[in-house]
DNA sequence: TTGAAAGCGCTAACAT
DNA sequence: ATGTTAGCGCTTTCAA
C-alpha cells in the first residue's frame, strides 16, 4: 500500500538502512545517496510507519487528556475552549493528542492506568484537580509525566498551571463590599474540587476582612451547570432573608443563577446582584453581561501542553508550577451604583 | 520494563507463541497451559503492546476527529457535547480518539493526509460539513472510511448522520408566522457551510407557503459566535424598517442576538422574536428562554461514532445515511402572544 | 560511505 | 497441543 523504506531501498539498488539514515539526515550517507533518496521517496510518497518507529524507539510522542464529563448533557465551554489551546500546541510540537471521556471514577483511573501500564501516551494532563486527587497520587506514585490545571491539598512536587482563586475571590468580594453588599451568599459545586474549596476559602477570607460573613445558609453546593445554579439560586433568592447577592463559583452556574432571579421578577444588578468566575465569551453577552473572573483558559491550555512536553523531551525533574493572577471584569450583573443594600 | 510475552514464556517454559495464543483465547491450547499463562500474566501485569500489534495487524484502533477551531475563543457548547457523544462511544468499543484541532483551510486539510497516509487511524469523523467539502471530497477520492455529521452538495455516496435543516426551519417559521410575524430576518454564517444553506432555504421556502418573503436586506451572514449575532442583529433592529423577528442560525448567535436586542431597550419576546438553532443546555435558561430547534447532538456523536467503527470493521460498503427530524423547543423569547406585528 | 544483522513485541502460517 | 519460522517497518549497533 503505503511506500515503506525497502521499496524505496530496492528502486535505488541502496540498503534499507542507508535509506533510513539519508531520510534522517545522518552525516555519514553521501551527499549524492542522500538527494536521490528523499527524491524517490518524495515521488513515491513515502511516509514512515509511525507504529513501527513507536515500537523501535519506545516512545509515543502522543499525549493524553481524559476529560471528565458528567452525562450526556456535557457542554461546558470551558472545555472546548482549553481543549483548542492543548490541541494547537500539541499539534505545533509535533505530538499526537489522545482524548478520552469519562466521568470521574472507576472508569477514569482505569483508563488512567491502561494508559500508562500500556505506554499509550508519553504524559498527561489533568484538569479539574480535586483536594485529594487519584489521577495526581497515581501519576506521582508511578513517576508518571503529567502537567495538571490546578493544584491539590496532599502533594506540591508536581507540574501544574493554576489561577489564583482566593485572590479571585476576593476581587469579587471587594467588588461587591464597595457596591454596599453585606448579605452575600456563594453557590459552589463539591468542596472536594481544589478550586471550589480555595475559591470559597478566598471568599470567607476576604469577607471577614470586612468584619463580614458568610452565613451558613448561605453557602449552597451544587454541580457546576446552569441547572445547578438555577436550583440553588430560587432557593436563595426565596428565604425569609435572602442575600442581595450571589458569588457562583463558575459562570454556568451565575447564568442559572441570573435565570432564576429574572424568573422570580427580580432585576439582575438591581435587586440583585450576582458574579460568575471563568469569563466564556458568553458572559460578555448574558444579559445583563456577567460581571467574572477571568481566567485565560486557551493560553492555560497551551502553557499546560508545553509544559509537559517539554518535561517528556528533556526528562528534567524541575518542577514548573505557573500561578495566574486573575482579573475581575466588571460587566453589569452587579450594577454600577453604590446604593445602600440591607 | 513492562513485561512481554517473551517474559512470560520463559518463566512457565513454553514459547512465545503459545503464550501469545492463551492469552488470545486461541482453541489448540491445553486449558491447563491457558490457565498458568493468564495467571501467570496476570500476577506480572502483562500489558501487551500496542504498537507492536498494531504495527503486526496493519490496523490502528483509532479514530480520528480533527476539530474545526476559529481562533482562540473558541467556545462553542455544541463541541463539547457532541466529543462526549463520539469519546464514550469510541471507548466503549475499544477504540482510541485521536483529536485535533485546525482551523479550516490548508492546515486542516494537510492533517487529513497526513493521517490518511500515515494510517494514523482507520477512520475519521467530520463535523460541519461544507456544501463543496474538501474533507469529504479527499475522503471519498482515497476511500478511506470516514462517517460525517452534515450532507454535501457534491456527493452523496457516503455515510452521514444529519438533521432535517429544512424541516427545522420549517418549524421556526411556522411558529413565527402563527404569532403573526411578517418581517422575519435570519442571520446565517458562510452559506458554503451545507447546513447553513440548507436552514437558510428551509427559511425561505417556508416563508413563500405563506406567501412572505425574505428581503435581501433582512438576510445577515456573519460567523457563528455571540458576537457575530450580536453585530448583525444590532444592524438589522437599527434599520428604518426593521424586522420583527430574527431566526439565528445557532443557539449563540442568537444568544448574541438577544443581547443586542437588550442592549437597544427591547424587551426579546414582545417586541421582537429570536430563535436559534441546537438547544445547547444554555438555551433553557437564557433570559428569556429561547425558542430553538433541538438537535440531540450527544446523541448524534454516538451514532456517527458507532457506524464509522462498524463500517471499519466489517469492510463493508454498504452506505448508513441517518436523517433526523428536529424537533422545536418553544420557550419565550418569541412570546407567547398572537397579538399582530406590522 | 555503505550494508548486514539484530531487535523492538507481537501474530500467523506452517510444521510436528 | 506446541514450537519454528517469518515478518510487520523501522532504527541502530557493528563491521567492512
Amino acid at each position: 500500500m503505503t511506500a515503506t523504506l525497502k521499496d524505496i531501498a530496492e528502486k535505488i539498488g541502496r540498503s534499507v538502512t542507508t535509506v533510513s539514515r539519508a531520510l534522517n539526515d545522518y552525516e555519514d550517507v553521501s551527499p549524492k545517496t542522500r538527494e536521490r533518496v528523499k527524491q524517490i521517496a518524495a515521488e513515491m510518497g513515502y511516509q514512515p510507519n509511525i507504529y513501527a518507529q513507536r515500537l523501535q524507539k519506545r516512545r509515543t510522542d502522543t499525549i493524553g487528556f481524559i476529560i471528565p464529563t458528567f452525562g450526556p448533557r456535557f457542554s461546558d465551554p470551558f472545555f472546548s475552549e482549553f481543549l483548542a489551546g492543548i490541541g494547537n500546541m500539541a499539534s505545533s510540537l509535533g505530538y499526537d493528542l489522545l482524548v478520552s471521556t469519562q466521568a470521574p471514577g472507576n472508569g477514569e483511573m482505569h483508563t488512567y492506568r491502561q494508559m500508562v501500564t500500556r505506554h499509550r501516551v508519553d504524559g498527561f494532563i489533568c484538569i479539574r484537580t480535586r483536594r485529594d486527587d487519584e489521577r495526581v497520587n497515581y501519576l506521582i506514585e508511578t513517576e508518571f509525566p503529567f502537567v495538571a490545571f490546578g493544584r491539590v491539598d496532599t502533594h506540591d512536587n508536581y507540574a501544574y498551571v493554576d489561577v489564583d482563586g482566593v485572590c479571585g475571590m476576593g476581587l469579587v468580594v471587594e467588588h461587591l463590599v464597595s457596591l454596599g453588599h453585606k448579605r452575600i451568599a456563594a453557590i459552589f459545586p463539591d468542596l472536594n474540587y481544589r478550586f471550589s474549596k480555595e475559591r470559597l476559602q478566598g471568599l470567607q477570607e476576604r469577607l471577614q476582612q470586612f468584619g463580614l460573613e458568610l452565613l451558613a445558609d448561605y453557602i449552597r453546593i451544587s454541580d457546576l451547570t446552569q441547572n445547578g445554579g438555577y436550583q440553588q439560586a430560587k432557593e436563595l433568592l426565596t428565604l425569609p432573608n435572602p442575600p442581595t447577592a450571589i458569588a457562583a463559583c463558575n459562570d454556568l452556574m451565575a447564568f442559572g443563577a441570573i435565570s432564576a432571579a429574572q424568573d422570580l421578577g427580580l432585576v439582575v444588578g438591581k435587586d440583585v446582584a450576582i458574579t460568575g468566575f471563568d469569563d466564556t465569551p458568553l458572559a460578555e453577552h448574558f444579559h445583563p453581561p456577567l460581571t467574572t473572573v477571568h481566567q485565560p483558559v486557551y493560553q492555560i491550555g497551551s502553557m499546560v501542553c508545553e509544559i509537559l512536553i517539554e518535561r517528556i523531551q528533556n526528562g528534567t525533574q524541575d518542577i514548573k508550577q505557573v500561578m495566574i493572577q486573575p482579573e475581575l471584569m466588571i460587566r453589569r450583573s452587579c450594577g454600577e451604583s453604590n446604593e445602600q443594600h440591607n
